[in-house]
DNA sequence: TTCTGGTTTGACACCGGTGTCCATGACGGA
DNA sequence: TCCGTCATGGACACCGGTGTCAAACCAGAA
């Protein structure tokens, strides 16, 4: 071995007087070893601080290490949180995360995302909301080979290749509560059709709403797009009704900041005159005034589980596939004060 | 070529008539080589839809088409911009972005990152603050045949491997501007020490004061940590002293939320009774209440610039490693009102 | 016609691992 | 003592590219 170059498996082999063959079979714990012939390489190993080669290796297994995220998500700090939670998982293995931002409005996605797990030949990849719910997507990264686990807010796939958030469950809990605190009149501002979390959300809604014995009043519900100007425009649709809401469920944080501006643009005091929940707790909510009452689901936890079930399925596949999420109880809601 | 097989190089050679090396030579468009055969070789590459198998190039070459995004920054919005900045860079070229997030506060952290660089022998990495200020961390991937490029806010390194925001420039500016607006008693709140980031914010608001002829106070100036509850007890702290600032400048927008937060504590108006500039165009910066005025610096250009850097350095080094910021005016900053 | 030099191409080893299959040797039973 | 069996380890080809070096080819000059 040169000086200063990296020990390979044939300098190992060398050292310890054995085949090539038989330091692949220490490295890969293969158990037809003798133990002191085992313990020898594995000593030439540590001195040499020997590390295989991936690139060698991903050669000749014809797969690669590499673990793809793929979406076009809005929400940084989302996006952020599964990258901090996949690395909870593959950190210490031979795995790596490759990113990988999308743009879901280009015709060429799908093309352009078969290229990629192509030409990179990823082991697996995982889909973040929305493109998850893109079942064309998934189907065309299974038949190039790749695992796929998908993260979403429901039952988009089974068990093996899904970490979902109880979204329904949640909000249906949040507007349950806050009819505990008295409000009668709940407003709500859905999130864009089309969007599974969106219509999730809804769902949850209604149901929150029937368990309280109370009924929806589609003129004090709007929907928006997740974005900002979108919670502003509902607010304001919601707060100039004849018989205006007392409290608005909003279907994500940013939406519900907008809402937030809508009533102090009437001169509206939040809490005391309006009481708000959100979902996601993003940074805003934490970070806005009044501090925002929030849904909390559990990102970093969801994106750990998905990598283990793609880079061991064997033991991690059956895990649960459900997370539950729970209510963060800030400033901005509080009992209905007639 | 077997049936449902990726074709090979060797598949290429025989449909063409010509021997692996020729291939070769025209994936690499190799000068040396006629035409005619060029034109033959491409036709068949083209039937086959051939894609070179990156792995073996990396076995071959024992270099690694993967850059890697190292950092350990809280800003979710601004990892993200990085990394779509990169890809802005490297997307249709065979360079992959691997992430890393990693613990500044980790003794290891040096040790890990050198595991990660030699086990996945990646082509360059790309270092974020905080931890892009560490010189030894940038030799130490260096040692290791790796191109790094840092992101930060002076000059760490040499035009070939920075990029940087004139982040003293743009608070000098800022600060200007608000004594233009008539402001006497300017109240400033510093980033955490340590961080080359808040040195230079303090640098310029400094200079930013002495260019309008005011002197800095250090009864209305104090550190927080970049977070939202040392904004708030900074706010606390300027906002009691017995001649409190009409304006103050925060040096990220968090903080300036925290600033905020305690105005409205102690029953001030923003933006009539106080002013708030923060730093770095936050989602937060947009969406609290008022709408912040603050110092945005473009992140995705940057990133793809030193993307640029890394993967093409013949072309790309020597392009300017300076980027300017430019304020961004919103409702939180108006004229003195005595 | 033969030689020269430049252009174009190919044979072969190599990068650092893994799979296949066979050789070896120890051990137990006849 | 001899043989069959099983545990163990090695030889060799292969994964799909690239580097080296020499051979083949071609045109123009002697």
């Amino acid at each position: 071995m040169a000086k200063g170059q990296k020990p390979t498996i044939n300098d190992v082999a060398r050292l310890s007087g054995v085949s090539k063959k038989t330091v692949s079979r220490v490295i890969n714990k293969s158990p037809l070893l003798n133990q002191a012939t085992r313990e020898k390489v594995e000593a030439v190993i540590a001195e040499l601080e020997y590390v295989p080669n991936p690139q060698a290796r991903a050669l000749a297994l014809r797969r690669n290490f590499l673990i793809g995220l793929i979406h076009d998500n809005p929400n940084a700090q989302m996006v952020l949180g599964v990258q901090e939670g996949i690395l909870d998982t593959i950190r210490n293995t031979e795995f790596a995360l490759v990113v990988r931002p999308v743009d879901r409005h280009s015709p060429t996605m799908v093309e352009d995302i078969r290229g990629f797990i192509e030409q990179q030949r990823l082991y697996g990849v995982m889909l973040l909301p929305p493109i998850s719910e893109n079942d064309e997507l998934a189907q065309a990264c299974r038949d190039l080979g790749c695992t796929v686990v998908r993260m979403g807010s429901a039952r988009l796939d089974d068990d093996a290749h899904l970490v979902a958030s109880n979204d329904r469950q949640a909000v249906s809990d949040a507007v349950a509560w806050l009819a505990e605190l008295g409000h009668k009149r709940i407003g709500f501002v859905a999130g864009p059709e089309g969007f599974l979390s969106a219509r999730e959300r809804e769902l949850g809604f209604a149901e929150g709403m029937a368990r309280a014995g109370l009924k929806p009043d589609a003129k004090i519900a709007a929907r928006g797009n997740y974005r900002f100007e979108s919670g502003l425009a509902a607010g304001q649709k919601l707060l100039s009704a004849k018989s205006p809401p007392s409290a608005i469920f909003s279907s994500n944080d940013e939406m519900a900041a907008g809402v937030l501006h809508a009533a102090r643009e009437r001169g509206m005091s939040v809490p005391e005159d309006l009481s708000i929940i959100g979902f996601d707790d993003t940074a805003i909510a934490a970070h806005i005034w009044p501090p925002l009452t929030t849904v909390r689901w559990p990102i970093r936890a969801m994106a750990a589980t998905a990598a283990a079930k793609l880079t061991r399925p064997e033991t991690a596949a059956s895990e649960p596939s459900f997370f539950l999420s729970d209510l963060v109880r800030r400033a901005s809601a509080i009992e209905y004060l007639p």
